[in-house]
DNA sequence: TTAACGCATTAACCTATGACATAGCTAACG
DNA sequence: CGTTAGCTATGTCATAGGTTAATGCGTTAA
Protein backbone atom coordinates (compact mmCIF):
# COMPACT_ATOMS: atom_id res chain seq x y z
CA UNK A 1 0.00 0.00 0.00
CA UNK A 2 1.43 3.25 -1.00
CA UNK A 3 1.88 5.94 1.39
CA UNK A 4 0.20 9.11 0.59
CA UNK A 5 2.23 12.36 -0.08
CA UNK A 6 0.72 14.19 2.40
CA UNK A 7 2.02 11.61 5.09
CA UNK A 8 5.46 10.97 3.58
CA UNK A 9 7.57 10.30 6.40
CA UNK A 10 10.92 11.35 4.30
CA UNK A 11 10.28 14.42 2.49
CA UNK A 12 10.35 15.59 6.13
CA UNK A 13 14.29 15.05 7.08
CA UNK A 14 16.42 18.03 7.62
CA UNK A 15 18.08 17.35 4.20
CA UNK A 16 15.00 18.54 2.46
CA UNK A 17 13.75 22.07 1.97
CA UNK A 18 9.61 21.98 2.68
CA UNK A 19 6.87 21.90 0.42
CA UNK A 20 3.84 24.33 0.58
CA UNK A 21 0.86 22.16 1.00
CA UNK A 22 -1.03 22.63 -2.54
CA UNK A 23 2.60 21.12 -3.40
CA UNK A 24 2.06 18.14 -1.89
CA UNK A 25 -1.16 17.76 -3.55
CA UNK A 26 0.50 18.25 -6.72
CA UNK A 27 2.58 15.46 -6.24
CA UNK A 28 0.20 13.16 -5.26
CA UNK A 29 -1.85 13.65 -8.19
CA UNK A 30 1.04 11.70 -10.26
CA UNK A 31 2.09 9.16 -7.88
CA UNK A 32 1.38 6.26 -9.68
CA UNK A 33 2.47 3.83 -7.06
CA UNK A 34 5.58 2.48 -5.24
CA UNK A 35 8.09 -0.18 -6.42
CA UNK A 36 9.79 -2.67 -4.58
CA UNK A 37 13.18 -3.90 -5.94
CA UNK A 38 15.59 -6.43 -5.09
CA UNK A 39 19.68 -6.07 -4.93
CA UNK A 40 20.72 -5.84 -8.67
CA UNK A 41 17.47 -4.72 -10.12
CA UNK A 42 18.34 -2.22 -12.91
CA UNK A 43 16.20 0.71 -12.88
CA UNK A 44 17.71 3.03 -16.09
CA UNK A 45 19.48 1.93 -18.93
CA UNK A 46 21.86 4.08 -20.37
CA UNK A 47 20.56 4.99 -23.60
CA UNK A 48 16.81 4.02 -22.56
CA UNK A 49 14.03 7.00 -23.00
CA UNK A 50 12.04 4.97 -20.10
CA UNK A 51 8.56 6.54 -19.24
CA UNK A 52 9.24 5.60 -15.84
CA UNK A 53 10.30 8.38 -13.46
CA UNK A 54 11.32 7.36 -9.77
CA UNK A 55 12.04 9.01 -6.25
CA UNK A 56 13.66 6.50 -4.22
CA UNK A 57 11.70 5.97 -0.60
CA UNK A 58 14.56 3.65 0.75
CA UNK A 59 17.70 1.44 -0.21
CA UNK A 60 20.36 2.21 -1.83
CA UNK A 61 21.58 2.33 -5.57
CA UNK A 62 24.05 3.25 -8.12
CA UNK A 63 24.25 5.08 -11.30
CA UNK A 64 26.95 4.48 -14.03
CA UNK A 65 28.04 4.48 -17.34
CA UNK A 66 30.01 1.31 -18.89
CA UNK A 67 32.77 1.48 -21.63
CA UNK A 68 33.19 -0.61 -24.50
CA UNK A 69 36.14 -2.67 -22.91
CA UNK A 70 34.16 -3.39 -20.03
CA UNK A 71 35.30 -1.01 -17.81
CA UNK A 72 32.80 0.89 -15.59
CA UNK A 73 32.82 4.49 -13.94
CA UNK A 74 30.22 5.04 -11.41
CA UNK A 75 28.83 8.32 -11.46
CA UNK A 76 27.00 8.73 -8.08
CA UNK A 77 25.45 6.29 -5.32
CA UNK A 78 21.35 6.90 -5.03
CA UNK A 79 20.24 7.17 -1.04
CA UNK A 80 16.50 7.65 -0.16
CA UNK A 81 15.59 11.21 -1.57
CA UNK A 82 17.04 11.06 -5.00
CA UNK A 83 15.10 11.77 -8.17
CA UNK A 84 15.73 9.33 -11.18
CA UNK A 85 14.94 9.32 -14.86
CA UNK A 86 14.97 13.34 -14.86
CA UNK A 87 17.92 12.90 -17.73
CA UNK A 88 15.56 10.66 -20.03
CA UNK A 89 12.08 12.86 -19.51
CA UNK A 90 14.12 16.15 -20.95
CA UNK A 91 17.00 15.17 -23.25
CA UNK A 92 14.75 12.38 -24.52
CA UNK A 93 17.65 9.82 -22.80
CA UNK A 94 19.65 8.85 -19.95
CA UNK A 95 23.21 9.70 -19.98
CA UNK A 96 24.12 6.47 -17.50
CA UNK A 97 22.18 3.35 -15.91
CA UNK A 98 20.72 2.98 -12.37
CA UNK A 99 20.40 -0.12 -10.27
CA UNK A 100 19.37 -1.31 -7.26
CA UNK A 101 22.19 -2.16 -4.65
CA UNK A 102 19.74 -3.69 -1.95
CA UNK A 103 16.15 -4.01 -1.96
CA UNK A 104 14.97 -0.34 -2.59
CA UNK A 105 11.56 0.92 -2.61
CA UNK A 106 10.71 3.61 -5.54
CA UNK A 107 7.52 6.50 -5.90
CA UNK A 108 6.94 5.73 -9.26
CA UNK A 109 5.77 9.19 -10.96
CA UNK A 110 4.11 9.27 -14.51
CA UNK A 111 6.11 10.51 -16.91
CA UNK A 112 3.20 11.58 -19.53
CA UNK A 113 2.12 14.35 -17.49
CA UNK A 114 5.90 15.26 -16.76
CA UNK A 115 5.40 18.42 -19.21
CA UNK A 116 2.55 19.76 -16.67
CA UNK A 117 5.27 19.98 -14.13
CA UNK A 118 6.49 22.88 -15.86
CA UNK A 119 3.13 24.58 -17.52
CA UNK A 120 0.87 23.83 -14.50
CA UNK A 121 3.25 24.24 -11.53
CA UNK A 122 6.28 26.72 -12.11
CA UNK A 123 7.48 26.45 -8.32
CA UNK A 124 7.92 22.41 -8.94
CA UNK A 125 9.51 23.24 -12.12
CA UNK A 126 12.07 25.77 -10.57
CA UNK A 127 12.80 22.37 -7.94
CA UNK A 128 13.06 20.11 -11.18
CA UNK A 129 16.13 22.28 -12.23
CA UNK A 130 17.39 22.67 -8.79
CA UNK A 131 17.72 18.68 -8.38
CA UNK A 132 19.61 19.32 -12.16
CA UNK A 133 22.11 21.68 -10.03
CA UNK A 134 22.36 20.11 -7.25
CA UNK A 135 23.55 17.01 -9.44
CA UNK A 136 25.31 19.19 -11.20
CA UNK A 137 27.39 20.79 -8.61
CA UNK A 138 28.13 17.31 -6.84
CA UNK A 139 29.55 16.01 -9.92
CA UNK A 140 31.58 18.55 -10.34
CA UNK A 141 32.95 17.72 -6.85
CA UNK A 142 33.37 13.97 -7.61
CA UNK A 143 35.44 15.36 -11.06
CA UNK A 144 37.85 17.11 -7.88
CA UNK A 145 38.02 13.83 -6.17
CA UNK A 146 38.58 11.84 -8.80
CA UNK A 147 41.27 13.96 -10.66
CA UNK A 148 42.90 15.22 -7.91
CA UNK A 149 43.07 13.71 -4.76
CA UNK A 150 45.22 10.82 -3.38
CA UNK A 151 43.77 7.49 -3.25
CA UNK A 152 43.12 7.82 0.14
CA UNK A 153 42.03 11.22 0.19
CA UNK A 154 39.29 9.97 -2.26
CA UNK A 155 38.02 6.91 -0.24
CA UNK A 156 37.60 9.48 2.72
CA UNK A 157 35.88 11.86 0.85
CA UNK A 158 33.75 9.24 -0.67
CA UNK A 159 32.55 7.73 2.75
CA UNK A 160 32.59 11.63 4.51
CA UNK A 161 30.00 12.29 1.87
CA UNK A 162 28.12 9.32 2.13
CA UNK A 163 27.88 9.31 6.06
CA UNK A 164 26.63 13.05 5.94
CA UNK A 165 23.82 12.28 3.68
CA UNK A 166 23.41 9.30 5.65
CA UNK A 167 23.49 11.66 8.58
CA UNK A 168 20.62 13.90 7.35
CA UNK A 169 18.69 10.77 6.16
CA UNK A 170 18.34 9.92 9.86
CA UNK A 171 20.03 6.62 8.83
CA UNK A 172 23.30 6.70 11.30
CA UNK A 173 23.28 5.08 14.76
CA UNK A 174 25.84 5.39 16.95
CA UNK A 175 28.15 6.90 14.33
CA UNK A 176 27.28 4.00 11.99
CA UNK A 177 24.99 3.68 9.35
CA UNK A 178 24.27 0.51 6.53
CA UNK A 179 25.98 1.15 3.33
CA UNK A 180 25.07 -1.95 0.85
CA UNK A 181 27.73 -1.79 -1.60
CA UNK A 182 30.93 -3.46 -2.35
CA UNK A 183 34.13 -2.46 -2.53
CA UNK A 184 34.68 -2.52 -6.65
CA UNK A 185 31.87 -0.19 -6.40
CA UNK A 186 33.70 2.14 -5.05
CA UNK A 187 36.52 1.47 -6.70
CA UNK A 188 34.62 2.19 -10.02
CA UNK A 189 33.16 5.33 -8.19
CA UNK A 190 36.73 6.83 -7.95
CA UNK A 191 38.70 5.18 -11.13
CA UNK A 192 40.87 2.93 -8.49
CA UNK A 193 42.04 -0.70 -8.60
CA UNK A 194 39.97 -2.68 -7.02
CA UNK A 195 42.99 -3.61 -4.99
CA UNK A 196 43.96 -0.40 -4.13
CA UNK A 197 41.14 0.88 -2.72
CA UNK A 198 40.92 -2.73 -0.97
CA UNK A 199 44.44 -1.42 1.11
CA UNK A 200 43.37 1.48 1.30
CA UNK A 201 40.51 0.72 2.75
CA UNK A 202 42.49 -0.98 5.41
CA UNK A 203 45.08 1.94 6.22
CA UNK A 204 41.95 3.79 6.92
CA UNK A 205 40.63 1.24 9.07
CA UNK A 206 44.22 1.42 10.80
CA UNK A 207 43.83 5.14 11.37
CA UNK A 208 41.17 5.05 13.29
CA UNK A 209 39.11 7.19 11.52
CA UNK A 210 36.54 5.44 9.77
CA UNK A 211 35.95 2.34 9.12
CA UNK A 212 33.85 -0.09 6.36
CA UNK A 213 33.19 -3.51 6.46
CA UNK A 214 30.12 -5.85 6.51
CA UNK A 215 28.47 -2.93 4.25
CA UNK A 216 28.15 -0.75 7.42
CA UNK A 217 30.24 2.20 7.70
CA UNK A 218 31.25 3.57 11.20
CA UNK A 219 33.18 7.50 11.07
CA UNK A 220 35.03 7.64 14.63
CA UNK A 221 35.98 10.90 14.40
CA UNK A 222 33.95 12.77 11.10
CA UNK A 223 36.57 16.35 11.58
CA UNK A 224 39.70 14.46 11.03
CA UNK A 225 38.34 12.79 8.27
CA UNK A 226 37.35 15.65 6.50
CA UNK A 227 40.59 16.95 6.83
CA UNK A 228 42.35 13.73 5.17
CA UNK A 229 39.55 14.00 2.37
CA UNK A 230 41.16 18.27 2.10
CA UNK A 231 37.79 19.05 2.95
CA UNK A 232 36.01 20.95 5.24
CA UNK A 233 32.62 19.08 7.50
CA UNK A 234 30.46 21.23 6.56
CA UNK A 235 26.60 20.11 6.21
CA UNK A 236 25.34 19.79 2.52
CA UNK A 237 22.84 22.08 1.24
CA UNK A 238 19.52 21.37 1.77
CA UNK A 239 17.59 20.28 -1.79
CA UNK A 240 14.02 20.25 -3.39
CA UNK A 241 12.59 16.25 -2.97
CA UNK A 242 9.86 15.78 -5.62
CA UNK B 1 25.56 47.97 -29.76
CA UNK B 2 23.84 44.62 -28.70
CA UNK B 3 22.36 42.30 -31.05
CA UNK B 4 19.07 42.07 -30.89
CA UNK B 5 17.49 38.43 -29.90
CA UNK B 6 15.64 38.13 -33.06
CA UNK B 7 18.99 38.51 -35.20
CA UNK B 8 20.92 36.46 -33.04
CA UNK B 9 23.68 34.25 -35.36
CA UNK B 10 24.64 32.07 -32.63
CA UNK B 11 21.25 30.68 -32.04
CA UNK B 12 21.00 29.49 -35.77
CA UNK B 13 23.68 26.82 -35.47
CA UNK B 14 22.99 23.26 -35.92
CA UNK B 15 23.83 22.72 -32.35
CA UNK B 16 21.03 24.61 -31.21
CA UNK B 17 16.88 23.51 -30.96
CA UNK B 18 14.83 25.93 -32.72
CA UNK B 19 12.99 28.95 -30.75
CA UNK B 20 9.79 29.49 -31.39
CA UNK B 21 8.88 33.10 -32.12
CA UNK B 22 7.66 34.36 -28.95
CA UNK B 23 9.99 32.29 -26.74
CA UNK B 24 12.50 35.11 -29.00
CA UNK B 25 10.83 37.78 -27.71
CA UNK B 26 10.67 36.92 -24.36
CA UNK B 27 14.25 36.55 -23.83
CA UNK B 28 14.66 39.96 -25.28
CA UNK B 29 12.93 41.00 -22.77
CA UNK B 30 16.00 39.68 -20.00
CA UNK B 31 18.86 40.93 -22.34
CA UNK B 32 20.22 43.88 -20.48
CA UNK B 33 22.81 44.38 -22.69
CA UNK B 34 26.42 42.65 -23.81
CA UNK B 35 29.96 42.04 -22.09
CA UNK B 36 33.11 42.06 -23.47
CA UNK B 37 36.02 40.85 -21.67
CA UNK B 38 39.98 40.68 -22.15
CA UNK B 39 41.61 36.98 -21.49
CA UNK B 40 41.83 36.07 -17.29
CA UNK B 41 38.79 38.33 -16.70
CA UNK B 42 36.86 35.90 -13.63
CA UNK B 43 33.04 35.80 -14.75
CA UNK B 44 31.60 33.71 -11.65
CA UNK B 45 33.02 33.04 -8.49
CA UNK B 46 32.53 29.06 -6.75
CA UNK B 47 30.56 30.66 -3.49
CA UNK B 48 29.63 33.46 -4.49
CA UNK B 49 26.01 34.39 -5.46
CA UNK B 50 26.17 36.79 -7.68
CA UNK B 51 23.53 38.45 -9.96
CA UNK B 52 24.57 38.10 -13.25
CA UNK B 53 23.33 35.49 -15.69
CA UNK B 54 25.21 35.13 -19.12
CA UNK B 55 25.37 33.55 -22.81
CA UNK B 56 28.78 32.76 -24.21
CA UNK B 57 28.03 34.45 -27.63
CA UNK B 58 32.07 34.46 -28.96
CA UNK B 59 35.36 33.32 -27.37
CA UNK B 60 36.28 30.57 -24.61
CA UNK B 61 36.51 30.39 -21.19
CA UNK B 62 36.65 27.88 -18.56
CA UNK B 63 34.65 26.54 -15.72
CA UNK B 64 37.10 24.92 -12.36
CA UNK B 65 37.22 24.61 -8.82
CA UNK B 66 40.62 25.37 -6.67
CA UNK B 67 41.49 23.39 -3.80
CA UNK B 68 43.00 24.30 -1.04
CA UNK B 69 46.51 23.10 -1.52
CA UNK B 70 46.11 24.88 -4.81
CA UNK B 71 45.54 21.91 -6.93
CA UNK B 72 42.72 23.30 -9.96
CA UNK B 73 40.37 21.11 -11.41
CA UNK B 74 38.52 22.18 -14.97
CA UNK B 75 35.31 21.38 -14.71
CA UNK B 76 34.38 22.09 -18.31
CA UNK B 77 35.46 24.04 -21.46
CA UNK B 78 32.93 27.11 -22.30
CA UNK B 79 32.16 27.76 -25.96
CA UNK B 80 29.90 30.23 -27.55
CA UNK B 81 25.90 28.94 -26.43
CA UNK B 82 27.15 28.06 -22.97
CA UNK B 83 24.51 29.58 -20.32
CA UNK B 84 26.31 31.07 -17.05
CA UNK B 85 25.22 31.46 -13.75
CA UNK B 86 22.55 28.75 -13.83
CA UNK B 87 23.49 26.78 -10.17
CA UNK B 88 23.75 30.51 -8.52
CA UNK B 89 20.50 31.18 -9.88
CA UNK B 90 18.52 28.20 -8.52
CA UNK B 91 20.58 26.97 -5.77
CA UNK B 92 22.14 29.89 -4.43
CA UNK B 93 25.72 30.13 -5.00
CA UNK B 94 28.27 28.90 -7.67
CA UNK B 95 29.63 25.14 -7.19
CA UNK B 96 32.61 26.67 -9.49
CA UNK B 97 34.44 29.03 -10.85
CA UNK B 98 34.26 30.61 -14.62
CA UNK B 99 36.48 32.77 -16.13
CA UNK B 100 37.78 33.91 -19.97
CA UNK B 101 40.55 32.60 -21.32
CA UNK B 102 40.19 34.78 -24.66
CA UNK B 103 38.49 37.58 -25.68
CA UNK B 104 34.88 36.95 -25.14
CA UNK B 105 31.51 38.94 -25.54
CA UNK B 106 28.37 37.48 -23.14
CA UNK B 107 24.82 38.12 -23.38
CA UNK B 108 23.99 39.95 -20.21
CA UNK B 109 20.70 38.75 -18.82
CA UNK B 110 18.87 40.14 -15.71
CA UNK B 111 18.46 37.72 -12.70
CA UNK B 112 16.20 39.26 -10.95
CA UNK B 113 13.36 38.30 -13.36
CA UNK B 114 14.56 34.93 -13.36
CA UNK B 115 11.56 33.56 -11.54
CA UNK B 116 9.62 34.79 -14.40
CA UNK B 117 10.78 32.24 -16.64
CA UNK B 118 9.31 29.60 -14.77
CA UNK B 119 6.05 31.54 -14.12
CA UNK B 120 5.52 33.40 -17.25
CA UNK B 121 7.36 30.80 -20.23
CA UNK B 122 6.98 27.22 -18.95
CA UNK B 123 8.71 26.11 -22.14
CA UNK B 124 11.73 28.53 -21.64
CA UNK B 125 11.41 26.89 -18.34
CA UNK B 126 11.62 23.19 -19.19
CA UNK B 127 14.81 24.58 -21.92
CA UNK B 128 16.19 25.79 -18.64
CA UNK B 129 16.01 22.17 -17.12
CA UNK B 130 17.11 20.74 -20.40
CA UNK B 131 20.28 22.90 -19.92
CA UNK B 132 21.11 21.47 -16.60
CA UNK B 133 20.54 17.89 -17.53
CA UNK B 134 23.09 18.59 -20.52
CA UNK B 135 25.48 19.39 -17.88
CA UNK B 136 24.76 17.02 -15.83
CA UNK B 137 25.26 14.60 -18.87
CA UNK B 138 28.51 15.97 -19.62
CA UNK B 139 30.32 15.68 -16.49
CA UNK B 140 29.25 11.85 -16.55
CA UNK B 141 31.15 11.73 -19.61
CA UNK B 142 34.40 13.75 -18.52
CA UNK B 143 34.18 11.34 -15.14
CA UNK B 144 34.78 8.29 -17.31
CA UNK B 145 37.32 10.10 -18.86
CA UNK B 146 39.21 10.59 -15.55
CA UNK B 147 38.56 8.22 -14.14
CA UNK B 148 38.60 4.83 -16.69
CA UNK B 149 41.18 6.45 -19.77
CA UNK B 150 44.77 6.45 -20.15
CA UNK B 151 45.96 9.84 -20.47
CA UNK B 152 46.89 9.45 -24.58
CA UNK B 153 43.09 8.55 -24.71
CA UNK B 154 41.81 10.86 -22.16
CA UNK B 155 43.67 13.83 -24.40
CA UNK B 156 41.97 12.00 -27.53
CA UNK B 157 38.59 12.55 -26.10
CA UNK B 158 38.93 15.61 -24.74
CA UNK B 159 40.20 17.10 -28.20
CA UNK B 160 37.49 15.41 -30.20
CA UNK B 161 34.75 17.00 -27.81
CA UNK B 162 36.16 20.12 -28.29
CA UNK B 163 36.31 19.78 -32.22
CA UNK B 164 33.32 18.28 -32.23
CA UNK B 165 31.37 21.27 -30.39
CA UNK B 166 33.82 23.84 -32.49
CA UNK B 167 32.18 22.04 -35.58
CA UNK B 168 28.82 22.52 -35.16
CA UNK B 169 29.52 26.19 -33.77
CA UNK B 170 30.64 26.71 -37.49
CA UNK B 171 33.99 27.62 -35.88
CA UNK B 172 36.20 24.90 -37.81
CA UNK B 173 37.74 25.35 -41.35
CA UNK B 174 39.73 23.30 -43.07
CA UNK B 175 39.76 20.90 -40.16
CA UNK B 176 41.56 23.16 -37.72
CA UNK B 177 39.87 26.25 -34.80
CA UNK B 178 41.50 28.12 -32.60
CA UNK B 179 41.49 26.88 -29.37
CA UNK B 180 42.92 29.60 -26.60
CA UNK B 181 43.75 27.15 -24.10
CA UNK B 182 47.25 26.36 -22.40
CA UNK B 183 48.49 22.68 -21.91
CA UNK B 184 47.99 23.18 -17.96
CA UNK B 185 43.99 23.96 -18.44
CA UNK B 186 43.76 20.78 -20.47
CA UNK B 187 46.18 18.70 -17.90
CA UNK B 188 44.07 20.55 -15.08
CA UNK B 189 40.90 19.11 -16.70
CA UNK B 190 42.13 15.49 -17.01
CA UNK B 191 43.61 15.14 -13.87
CA UNK B 192 47.23 15.08 -15.33
CA UNK B 193 50.22 16.51 -14.96
CA UNK B 194 51.39 19.33 -17.24
CA UNK B 195 54.12 17.27 -18.51
CA UNK B 196 52.54 13.85 -18.93
CA UNK B 197 50.30 16.06 -21.58
CA UNK B 198 52.80 17.94 -22.87
CA UNK B 199 54.50 14.46 -23.86
CA UNK B 200 51.09 12.99 -24.77
CA UNK B 201 50.48 15.52 -27.33
CA UNK B 202 54.01 15.06 -28.69
CA UNK B 203 52.83 11.40 -29.58
CA UNK B 204 49.58 12.43 -30.97
CA UNK B 205 51.01 14.76 -32.87
CA UNK B 206 53.23 12.01 -34.07
CA UNK B 207 50.42 9.76 -34.79
CA UNK B 208 49.14 12.30 -37.60
CA UNK B 209 45.42 11.99 -35.80
CA UNK B 210 45.57 15.40 -34.45
CA UNK B 211 47.69 18.30 -33.30
CA UNK B 212 47.50 21.26 -30.90
CA UNK B 213 49.95 23.99 -30.80
CA UNK B 214 50.15 27.70 -31.15
CA UNK B 215 46.19 27.46 -29.61
CA UNK B 216 45.03 26.11 -32.64
CA UNK B 217 43.48 22.43 -32.91
CA UNK B 218 44.33 19.90 -35.97
CA UNK B 219 41.90 16.70 -36.69
CA UNK B 220 43.49 15.11 -39.49
CA UNK B 221 41.47 11.73 -38.85
CA UNK B 222 38.31 12.30 -36.61
CA UNK B 223 37.37 8.66 -36.24
CA UNK B 224 40.97 7.80 -35.89
CA UNK B 225 40.64 10.04 -33.02
CA UNK B 226 37.97 8.27 -31.40
CA UNK B 227 39.07 5.18 -31.78
CA UNK B 228 41.75 6.09 -29.66
CA UNK B 229 39.67 7.80 -27.23
CA UNK B 230 37.44 4.80 -27.06
CA UNK B 231 34.57 6.13 -28.12
CA UNK B 232 32.59 7.00 -31.28
CA UNK B 233 32.16 10.18 -33.45
CA UNK B 234 28.82 11.31 -32.92
CA UNK B 235 27.76 14.20 -33.50
CA UNK B 236 26.45 15.84 -30.11
CA UNK B 237 23.03 16.02 -29.50
CA UNK B 238 21.16 19.40 -30.02
CA UNK B 239 19.77 21.24 -26.92
CA UNK B 240 18.49 24.60 -26.37
CA UNK B 241 20.19 27.97 -26.23
CA UNK B 242 19.26 30.69 -23.68
C1' DT C 1 68.63 46.51 -24.96
C1' DT C 2 68.09 44.04 -21.43
C1' DA C 3 65.40 42.04 -17.94
C1' DA C 4 61.48 39.52 -16.66
C1' DC C 5 57.87 36.64 -17.51
C1' DG C 6 54.77 33.01 -19.30
C1' DC C 7 54.62 29.04 -21.69
C1' DA C 8 56.28 24.86 -24.28
C1' DT C 9 59.63 21.32 -24.27
C1' DT C 10 62.85 17.67 -22.68
C1' DA C 11 65.34 14.73 -19.60
C1' DA C 12 66.24 12.09 -15.22
C1' DC C 13 64.42 10.11 -11.55
C1' DC C 14 60.81 8.47 -8.44
C1' DT C 15 56.32 6.70 -6.52
C1' DA C 16 51.55 5.92 -6.32
C1' DT C 17 48.88 2.81 -8.20
C1' DG C 18 47.79 -1.16 -11.25
C1' DA C 19 48.12 -6.19 -12.55
C1' DC C 20 48.53 -10.67 -11.23
C1' DA C 21 48.38 -14.49 -8.17
C1' DT C 22 46.67 -16.72 -4.21
C1' DA C 23 44.14 -17.61 -0.22
C1' DG C 24 40.42 -17.11 3.16
C1' DC C 25 35.64 -16.07 4.39
C1' DT C 26 30.60 -16.38 3.99
C1' DA C 27 26.26 -17.48 2.04
C1' DA C 28 23.51 -20.32 -0.86
C1' DC C 29 22.45 -24.72 -2.49
C1' DG C 30 21.62 -29.52 -3.33
C1' DC D 1 28.33 -31.62 4.37
C1' DG D 2 30.70 -30.65 0.42
C1' DT D 3 30.63 -27.44 -3.52
C1' DT D 4 30.35 -23.29 -5.74
C1' DA D 5 30.28 -18.33 -6.23
C1' DG D 6 31.11 -13.80 -4.78
C1' DC D 7 33.67 -10.94 -2.03
C1' DT D 8 37.63 -9.45 0.94
C1' DA D 9 42.41 -9.60 2.02
C1' DT D 10 47.62 -9.61 1.06
C1' DG D 11 51.99 -10.14 -1.20
C1' DT D 12 55.00 -9.36 -5.26
C1' DC D 13 56.22 -7.19 -9.29
C1' DA D 14 55.47 -3.84 -13.24
C1' DT D 15 54.43 0.71 -15.09
C1' DA D 16 51.87 4.91 -16.10
C1' DG D 17 52.27 8.99 -14.75
C1' DG D 18 54.18 12.51 -11.24
C1' DT D 19 57.96 15.62 -9.70
C1' DT D 20 61.71 18.45 -10.28
C1' DA D 21 64.62 21.00 -12.84
C1' DA D 22 66.86 22.96 -16.71
C1' DT D 23 66.49 25.09 -21.44
C1' DG D 24 64.60 27.81 -25.01
C1' DC D 25 61.72 31.11 -27.07
C1' DG D 26 58.53 34.80 -27.82
C1' DT D 27 56.37 38.84 -25.68
C1' DT D 28 56.03 42.54 -22.59
C1' DA D 29 58.02 46.21 -19.59
C1' DA D 30 61.47 49.45 -18.31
Amino acid sequence: MAVKCANCPLRRRELFVELARDEVEFMQRFKVGELVVDPGTPLLMEGSNSPQLYTALSGMGLRYKLLKDGKRQVINFVMPGDFLGLQASVMGEMGHSVEATSRMTLCVFDRSEFWSFFKAHPSRAFDLTWLAAVEEHFLGETLVTVGQRTALASISWALLKLFQRGKQLDLVRDASMALPYRQQDLADALGLSLVHTNKSLAKLRQSQLASWSEKRLHVMDENALAKLAQTDAKPLPRRPIM
